[in-house]
DNA sequence: CGAACACTTCGGCCGGGACCGAAGGATGCC
DNA sequence: GGCATCCTTCGGTCCCGGCCGAAGTGTTCG
């Protein structure tokens, strides 16, 4: 840090500010805080100081700088202090920051049943993830649902009239201003998943039919043993989605 | 730093270590490095140190670390080491970041010309970015030459014959066991470019054409007037392909 | 075979920043 | 109003790690 004359060595001068960034996810604590909040809900400063294992104080300097970066969103409401994610870009960043650790073999733990649990099923920042959210993304890509363009995603007509007789009105989804639909790499299976509105729209579904229930402390999604068995029902796994050169 | 005990204190106990890789690229010196590398090309660890405006001895550390982290690949020849990033996924990451980076608004200097020719065309890893690889990408699908699927992008007959046309063969290419095709988003444009084998196909293409050069010292591919002209005309720009709800 | 070169290792320096406890606002509850 | 709760600010400590120069290793070239 010392001796960097500012202007005059190599050539990093243009371009965006990487290091910034990543400095910021580099700490373990404000890692530990972003990944909790990657759960979609917004966390309280005392649960996320509790999260990352460090006193309030601590955590109030680390939240100064993740809001003053973008990271995170604060949000008062009473004496509490709410923060969440600043959207879906960092929420995106985080997994493919997590992707590449798994690749390179950088896990804090060996796979426990936590972590089997957090493979099967997740939330991810507001929609799903894990096996059973690529499960349901090929089912409903697999039965001609969903139409993948080169900018987006789209619901075909035949998806729409089945998500219809499952109860699901997307209309007010689409309201939202946030692109409907899109694509999201999940790091676990390393295949698409549904983001978007229509994957939390999808998420909401799920937790409303009584399938499944978020856990209290983490992202893992969990399914009852009736809950799975309807999924799988509803949508079944596809024969794998063959891309034949066309 | 100080006082966290080890297993007692929160839940951070589970998932891929984020914040491991995320520190190695919050080093201004390391990610000017790998930034450096994301032009694709294989640099001495002198070069590096020269980008990274530090001194040799402090680059050679840097880079252990990243080669231990495996993000980087490191290559003795002679008496000089090459460094090279270790895979698309280093390469998507560093992307990704840059998007937010950009998004955010931390970037590293005001818009300088430099910067634009990096938005209007650039080398990322290994094929094309930026404006120039947008359009490409755009036009390509516009006129029904791609076909893009759920878990990859594949080339459609028409496209086949038409590429073949322009005297590219896609054989060679199609032999490597990489990702034949994939699509890659764009930190400048916001928008999708191909990735893979056919993207670097489609580098080579531009670059052996004649139409542009590549920068000697950075990611830039700059064209000539008459290349940039040639390459108008041969991948015109799409009206915007609309993703119409089906 | 010795000199030049590229890089790494070693030792030591130094600064940024993570950490905590205590004190200082806010806010809500009784 | 009084008190508990939640959070932030302040002051101070301490360590991690980036940085360099110098010395050491291996390679090439004359």
């Amino acid at each position: 840090m010392r001796g960097r004359v500012p202007g005059q060595t190599g050539r990093m001068r243009d371009g965006p500010d990487i290091s910034r960034i990543a400095a910021l996810l580099g700490d373990p604590g404000r890692a530990a805080m972003l990944t909790a909040l990657l759960s979609g809900k917004a966390l309280t400063a005392g649960e996320l100081a509790h999260q990352a294992g460090v006193t309030p104080a601590t955590a109030s300097g680390h939240l100064a700088q993740l809001a003053e970066a973008g990271l995170v969103r604060p949000w008062k409401q009473g004496r509490h202090r709410y923060f969440a994610l600043d959207g879906p870009e960092v929420a995106g960043l985080l997994e493919t920051l997590a992707g590449l650790a798994v690749g390179k073999g950088l896990t804090r733990t060996r796979t426990g049943p936590r972590d089997a649990a957090l493979r099967e099923c997740r939330v991810c920042y507001d929609h799903l993830a894990g096996a059973r959210a690529v499960q349901l993304y090929s089912s409903l890509a697999g039965r001609g649902f969903l139409a993948v363009t080169p900018e987006t995603v789209a619901v075909t007509a035949p998806g729409e009239a089945a998500l219809a007789e499952l109860g699901l009105d997307l209309a007010p989804w689409r309201a939202r201003k946030r692109a409907f639909c899109r694509l999201c790499l999940d790091w676990s299976e390393r295949r698409p998943h549904l983001g978007g509105a229509l994957g939390a729209a999808l998420l909401d579904f799920v937790l409303e039919s009584g399938w499944a229930q978020r856990a209290r402390n983490d992202r893992r999604v969990v399914f009852s043993p009736e809950g799975g068995a309807a999924f799988d029902a509803v949508f079944p796994a596809a024969e794998s989605v063959t891309p034949a050169s066309i």
